[in-house]
DNA sequence: CTCGACAAAATTGTCAACAAACGGAGCCGG
DNA sequence: CCGGCTCCGTTTGTTGACAATTTTGTCGAG
């Protein structure tokens, strides 16, 4: 079971923390009612705590909050999260062209190898651990571009989209198609080649929205085939 | 004198509204303490709605918060100006690029007329004037865009540096320079060129960047000419 | 049977008070 | 004279209770 009434430290940093969590992982689906009185007793924290997360997470852009209505967890359309790839698209492009300037042979070693285990990952069939190298690669694109405004962005836009992106990354094909993108993006910055690097995280970001809108159409009417 | 004990309504959201005011105003400078039972008073408001905006605030990147330490003015230094300005060039292209896309008739009458004002105010050396003028442009230009997603980030963004922005437009020469690119992007995003809207944002914005750097290193020492 | 008003329940917004943690002043010992 | 320690004031974190608002359920009239 997912039991989440055990918690050590009932601070308001961890409640944050707690429903965020429960939040991407799905145990809260979207445009669930978020009562205050019931988290605070799910996560064992008073209700002043709780609502200090909500107003938290409302800013993250996970939960809707009206006067006197109360809070749920916040549906992203797919509208939304075209829009938020669309800001990714340019985003992630300027992190990648920062990156390429300023990454360390280090690091060019680290990606090398990550990108080394994605081709595994997709080889192998294993989809979620594919998924999972997926965002560690883009974080780390993030951290080496040393762009901690636009890192921040991202991070928060990534928290909104999580659903969208773990539907798509389950899609069948879509690991070998967004492969080589990825391949491209570590290629071009491992060679200090920013313009290059911006292009490969452009064109990833716009595969990825093509994606998301085609993956729509077919689970909205899977049977029409 | 700008005293803000005059409140009719108290409410949260009010506050949030005062102590975000009190900020950009330059009311409440960087780095000042903000301690909650000082607001309290001066905004007539309890300690815990305050807590709350203060949380909110935080999230805006307005305040700077640590745990059992207070909460304090957020300083944005050069450094941040400058990233927060590449991403707003990213952002704000893409926004350009779409309202050029999407713009209706009235929208282009609308935005000449802008241009137009922005050009009188420049010619009769009305700063402050262009200054408003300017951030309305901008405003505009992000609503006809349609990308509500690109339109928060930017306009966090602009929250935290509106310091940074005014010291600007105050610099001799500066609302020259910039009115030329303003016209520029108006003239594209009125012809429906995205392309050519896009680069012009980006060429705005890279102006802005240079000039922030400019700016800097002449108010650092500003006794050695 | 449907619509509207009214009342009751649930939920959020607000407040005042208490407990815990941090910072500094003053004290003591070396 | 200086370093470390304790004590105290200040500020934050948390709790519980109360007031205001919204939603839901019920009843009666048409």
């Amino acid at each position: 079971m997912t039991e989440s009434a055990a918690d050590g430290q009932p601070g308001e940093r961890s409640v944050v923390a707690a429903i965020r969590d429960a939040i991407v992982r799905g145990e809260f689906v979207p445009n669930q009612r978020l009562v205050e009185a019931d988290l605070s007793g799910q996560f064992a924290a008073s209700r002043a705590t709780v609502r200090a997360a909500l107003i938290e997470l409302t800013n993250e852009g996970l939960v809707e909050r009206v006067q006197n209505r109360g809070a749920r967890v916040r549906a992203v359309s797919l509208e939304e999260a075209v829009e938020i790839s669309e800001v990714r698209m340019m985003l992630e492009s300027l992190c990648a062209a920062k990156a390429a300037e300023r990454i360390s042979d280090a690091e060019v070693g680290e990606l090398r190898e990550l990108g080394e285990l994605m081709h595994q990952a997709v080889a192998g069939g294993d989809v979620v651990g594919y998924s999972g190298l997926n965002q560690r690669l883009h974080r780390r694109v993030r951290e080496i571009s040393g762009q901690r405004t636009a890192a921040q962005v991202l991070e928060r836009l990534r928290g909104q989209s999580v659903r969208h992106q773990f539907r798509l990354a389950m899609r069948p094909g879509r690991p070998q198609v967004s492969l080589p993108e990825h391949l491209a993006i570590i290629d071009a910055i491992c060679a200090n080649d920013p313009a290059r690097a911006a292009e490969a995280a452009r064109a990833h970001l716009g595969s990825v929205i093509e994606a998301l809108k085609a993956a729509d159409a077919a689970e909205v009417s899977p049977l029409h085939r």
